[in-house]
DNA sequence: TTGCGGAACATGTATATACAAGTTGTAAAA
DNA sequence: TTTTACAACTTGTATATACATGTTCCGCAA
């Protein structure tokens, strides 16, 4: 493994472990140099790995502080697959598959997923139970070219686990957008909406390394369990 | 300016500019080092912030390809001024500001903005208008000790224009957090919320470049006119 | 006592060099 | 013709050096 990314990891462990009392200094990047027995443009990138993270805080002619992070409980910032949200939820939850299915792309889906008139796509319909509720309801269309095959179990346990490690595609990058709509019949049917008027929902486009566009997804979430929370630089 | 940073914005410029074709490779890091007589390494960190921002996915051995970016058109993402926002939207904009006091912190307060009991607190609300309907409101809560004076002017205009340029306060973080909620009395008052039984909330805690924590603010929209644009990388 | 200057330290930027590792096309070998 | 091997590209990582620039603190001079 790269020197920078061992020292990025053993950094933020450290942090998150309170090895450092918050709002204190890190060492300084010579110290750290001289630590880890390396180059300082090396511990210099995990430190800017660490800042982008919101691990620290670098302020010139001081040091790097570190920040106090309040556990982000929510991440759905990045790409994140709901099995790998769900080990650290407390709650108990399971993945219902409702369809799996290869369609050929109506106009909708064309111009979502960049595909011509007629081609191939797999369409996957899941509810997400958090604590026995119906929560969330996830429909998503894969590019039959990249993902030519599907089955129950893949679905019913991880799609991207399948996808990164039988497949060996390289997830790389997503567009998000995120909006409030009227629940349609599906979700009142799929879901327990108790009521409530509106679904939250998360438009992804997903790509690979190569930047080939191969996976659109709606998310779409009650709204008084949806919570998004993420970090951001000026 | 910095070598990397004028490179940075010169081929952001020419890519949101079409100067290369979609989907194309740029010219490869050595060719750039050539072309603006500089050494790799400068140009290996203009071309990281390219990517980290979405403009290009690069790939080893082979190049970097230029994203097709479809504008991205309300990036709510990062921290940005109302202000910043409308020079954007092509629709009439206009802020009413409809509370301006010093008040002491509450026991909610208090938890938010890490200040102790009784302290002096800016409370600024302010209506935003977005082609004739009132659409957003603003709570800000400003730590008095960073901002001793706000005037009626200064919240019509931009709070952080002021904070910025004449308090030369070094706006670096924040953590935001994206729930929706019930409309309460308030809402209902000042928003045109035409029936709509949800509004948007988005909580920010915002940091100074000390990690010194001095704005909560509330953002509160309806629904239908919400939309958070997101790029993540996996 | 007060204020100024500078040493010693911090991070930021720029450059050069070396090698590792992935991709592609070509020419030689089977 | 097909396969293999390699050269010539690409980007990724690691190191060393130099200087710029911001912060802190201590001692000396006024």
């Amino acid at each position: 493994m790269q020197k920078y990314l061992t020292i990025y990891h053993d950094l933020a462990k450290k942090i998150k472990a309170n090895y450092w009392p918050k709002s204190t200094m890190l060492p300084s990047e010579n110290e750290l140099t001289a630590m880890y027995e390396t180059s300082r443009e090396t511990i210099r990138k995990a430190l800017n790995l660490l800042a982008q993270e919101g691990f620290i805080q670098k302020v010139r002619g001081k040091g790097s502080v570190i920040i106090d992070v309040n556990k982000f409980d929510f991440p759905v910032s990045g790409i994140v697959s709901f099995k790998e949200l769900a080990v650290n939820l407390k709650q108990e939850t399971r993945t219902i598959v409702s369809e799996l299915e290869q369609v050929e792309a109506d106009k909708q889906l064309q111009s979502k997923l960049h595909v011509e008139k007629g081609e191939q796509v797999w369409k996957v319909v899941r509810v997400r139970e958090i604590s026995g509720e119906k929560i969330i309801l996830d429909k998503d269309y894969f590019n039959s070219v990249y993902v030519p095959e599907l089955t129950q179990e893949i679905c019913a346990d991880s799609i991207y686990h399948y996808l990164e490690n039988d497949l060996q595609l390289d997830i790389s990058f997503a567009r998000k957008e995120i909006v409030v709509e009227e629940p349609t019949d599906e979700d009142r049917e799929l879901l327990n909406l108790e009521g409530y008027s509106n679904v939250v929902v998360i438009k992804s486009r997903v790509y690979l390394d190569d930047t080939s566009l191969f996976q659109y997804t709606e998310s779409r979430h009650r709204p008084d369990k949806f919570r998004f929370v993420d970090f951001a630089r000026r």
